[in-house]
DNA sequence: GAGTGGTCTAGACCACATA
DNA sequence: ATGTGGTCTAGACCACTCG
């Protein structure tokens, strides 16, 4: 482990187990470069992580400070890649409704930057929260990248076999999101009575080579679809 | 001006005039380091901020490359603060429905910190897209931080106005995302049938002192309603 | 193996906040 | 005035990709 990581894991989970406040000070970069016997950009590196991932925010002149995410029955949008690690807390079951190889349509294709001959592996799958439905998910993996996938791996975390199982590299991801009215059949899948509002999110996410590997359409229960991002100024 | 962020901009703006292509290669590190005559690390800071900010992504042992979203009618969560800036390109307008001086609820006190005889100034808003009824905005300002608001100042870009000519700081956001079916009074105002659905965004903005100074409560049109956030998986 | 991005150093100097 | 974070350097060495 590099060592600006273990620092960044230090500090996080100092600021956790005191559950520190926002606005609570932490030590001077100096300080921990001493602490930790590094140079002063290695504290850098670990503060601008932390900072990145919204635990701290920093003020020259003055220090390093707590930031904290208040409501926390939301779903962080910038970490959210599949739900068994962001939602870890509540109890996510999921349902698989259909998997298979097909050839999938233009908007697919696109997204994907596929050939027209190119198959994918299609997977529709239930998330339930807390025994509740929180939404359709349907997912498309060019099979070119996902060779092979089972009814097992679908019914676990798909990303997690992605990432250790098939040693691929994933980079990063584009969300769109918007809102809508169910369509009858979608109302029915989510128990929800005909015409219900819902929040429906396309995900892109793209391996390091910058290959687009999934291509997700989510579809949420509007009861349970509560998102969060954090943003800094510069 | 600093030298990466002026590396930034020139590297920013060489994509754009080109018209550059997600995955099209950019210079080595070193290669700009030398076109620049600044250290190698000068150059990984701009080009990490680009990567921040979703421009490029870097392959370690490849190169760096360009990073492109696509849909350009959605809105990036991540970098809106108002709409002055964001969403430029757009005609945006703004209708001034209320400004005035209030103590306000337990709510809005949570969300700012606030004592219980502490006020604060309530603007709300009216956004229009292309002519279209976009959003209801309702603001919170502490009279503490922002001590005097004309309908002058309402009717164009508060923010502006706080960074500029009260020369205060801006630096980071939170922002709570969820759906649901609008009010009557809400729909009317949007000019939407009865119970058409919304998406509704709670936004807290703090000053670099860590101090909240913007509690807002935006109901968005959902038929207005586009949405893109950009993440990386480090 | 050559070339690429990433980590890390030790230190100079700058910009800003606070008292 | 002091202490804080931020910029920048020159260079060593590491980790990864790809031909």
């Amino acid at each position: 482990m590099k060592k600006y990581e273990q620092i960044v894991q230090d500090i996080e989970t100092y600021i956790n187990t005191n559950q520190l406040e926002q606005g609570t000070r932490l030590l001077s970069v100096e300080s921990y470069a001493k602490q930790y016997d590094v140079s002063k950009s290695t504290i850098i590196k670990a503060l601008d992580t932390l900072e990145k991932r919204g635990s701290i925010f920093q003020q020259r002149g003055s220090g390093v400070f707590v930031r904290k995410q208040r409501r926390d029955d939301y779903i962080n949008l910038l970490t959210n890649r599949g739900f068994t690690k962001e939602l870890a807390n509540f109890n996510i079951t999921t349902q698989l409704i259909k998997l298979e190889v097909m050839t999938p349509n233009e908007e697919v294709r696109h997204n994907l930057k596929l050939e027209a001959h190119e198959e994918v592996y299609y997977v529709e799958r239930l998330r339930n929260i807390d025994g509740n439905r929180l939404c359709i998910e349907v997912s498309y993996f060019p099979k070119k990248f996902v060779p092979y996938l089972n009814q097992e791996i679908a019914n676990g975390s798909i990303f997690t076999y992605i990432a250790e199982a098939l040693k691929l590299n994933i980079s990063f991801a584009d969300a769109y999101l918007h809102v809508d009215i169910l369509s009858n059949t979608d109302a029915q899948k989510l128990e929800l009575p005909e015409h219900s509002p819902a929040l429906f999110l396309d995900q892109v996410v793209y391996l390091a080579t910058g290959e687009p590997f999934d291509y997700s359409k989510l579809t949420y229960n509007y009861k349970y679809s509560k998102f969060f991002v954090q943003s800094m100024n510069h």
